[in-house]
DNA sequence: GCAAAAGTGTTGAAGGTACACCCATGT
DNA sequence: ACATGGGTGTACCTTCAACACTTTTGC
């Protein structure tokens, strides 16, 4: 079976990014400009090119849909289930982003409408099965947040600990204690203090800290484990 | 961009089946009977058909070039990289499997000169990018072992507590406790004793185990946890 | 001085690790 | 009776969870 002329299903990558809001964790939707679900809000994505890096095709096409660029993507499934694309047989590998919404504006693009950040919990219709393919993404953050220091991406470079705390509490979806947050926060080992303190605020001022990817590399090099 | 006649990759799924052994943990391999890489040894897998899915040719393939059926298989993840496949651009869903070696005769077939499990540790030159595949198998393996009972399958139905121990120290790498062993697993709930004994050998008989899928699941649902 | 959030320690419970001996069976 | 692996309990230590008050700043 020669590989460059049999008949072969399609391949396209679709990206879950989540965001941060005062509205709680949200992703990032485009509006269909064209048939199949022309008009329905869907995850950003598209087909792979022929040869054509994966992540590289991710990349485009949110660079393309959503003006998104320079985000951090991390594989998570394939979705091939027949039936998932009216137009034929259609493979999608999805990636998850974690995004600061503030330092990313979106803006519609190619073959989209527009683009929008919806909250994870009052999403609109979606096209294709996106909307299983979200719930496999939420369910993957939502995992990956308790072990691993993932959620440092959706806050700005400097935050406090009661943002970062909220962040967790947000994506984990209960309240945590705040002098045990801090305790293991702090004593984990990879954020550092940076000297300066939150300004403009009517109460006291929180001392801001930078999550420093070095060390934390060092500490998972070592066999450094961290729980939520 | 119409989804019938794009260009478009080509897509395979490739297969890490891992067993168990007294040379400790293995993988299945296959000789390819075909260019390129024809002689070599490879992860048994292939191409995709149109409208196929993608646990279905998995299946196919590995019941095609190996003989395998029924084993439980997870999906790893999509590899997609330029130049992974000397033909042009192919890229390749990979799953893991785990299976009880005794249970499953290998025999090769279509494609395939000749099947065989290797030795983690003693591999031959392998085709494609399938050394970097199984070392991300590996991996998902190692981790995965450590708070989910997905290990049982590469054991008998029914087997001493000693069996599961001497597993999970070999997928592993180090020793662990047997008393704390012991308790740990049986305190866990989803082991069942057979009220069997072990036959035939030269010193006091071991209870026989039944892993307990159903327990297990309540357990999962009730948001159980356990770490080796 | 009042409102508002920052920051800080201790205690009790539970769970994990380390460790050594007797038991049941086959030969 | 001896060799071989099966089977069991305890003490210490570490880790986690629960919990309330003082401090600093802006207004």
């Amino acid at each position: 079976m020669p590989t460059y002329d049999h008949p072969r299903p399609a391949l396209s990558v679709d990206c879950a990014v989540f965001g941060l809001s005062e509205r709680g964790l949200e992703v990032l939707l485009v509006q269909r400009d064209l048939a199949p679900f022309e008009g329905s809000w869907a995850l950003p994505g598209g087909f792979v090119r022929e040869d054509e890096d994966l992540e590289e095709a991710a990349r485009r096409e949110l660079r393309e849909e959503t003006g998104l660029e320079g985000v951090f993507l991390e594989q998570l499934y394939t979705f091939g289930e027949r039936g998932r694309d009216p137009r034929g047989h259609v493979v999608s590998v999805a990636w998850v982003a974690l995004v600061n919404v503030r330092d990313h504006a979106v803006s519609a693009a190619t073959d989209a409408r527009d683009a929008a950040f919806f909250p994870v919990g009052d999403l609109p219709e979606l096209a294709f099965d996106h909307d299983h393919i979200l719930a496999v993404a939420e369910e993957r953050v939502r995992g990956k947040v308790r072990y691993r220091p993932i959620g440092f991406e959706l806050l700005p470079p400097e935050f406090t600990l009661a943002q970062l705390q909220h962040l967790y509490e947000t994506v984990l979806g209960r309240e945590l204690d705040k002098r045990n947050f801090r305790k293991k926060l702090l004593a984990a080992g990879f954020l550092e203090d940076t000297g300066e303190r939150e300004e403009g605020v009517p109460h006291r001022p929180a001392r801001l800290y930078r999550f420093d990817p070095e060390a934390y590399a060092r500490l998972e090099r070592d066999g450094f484990e961290m729980w939520i």
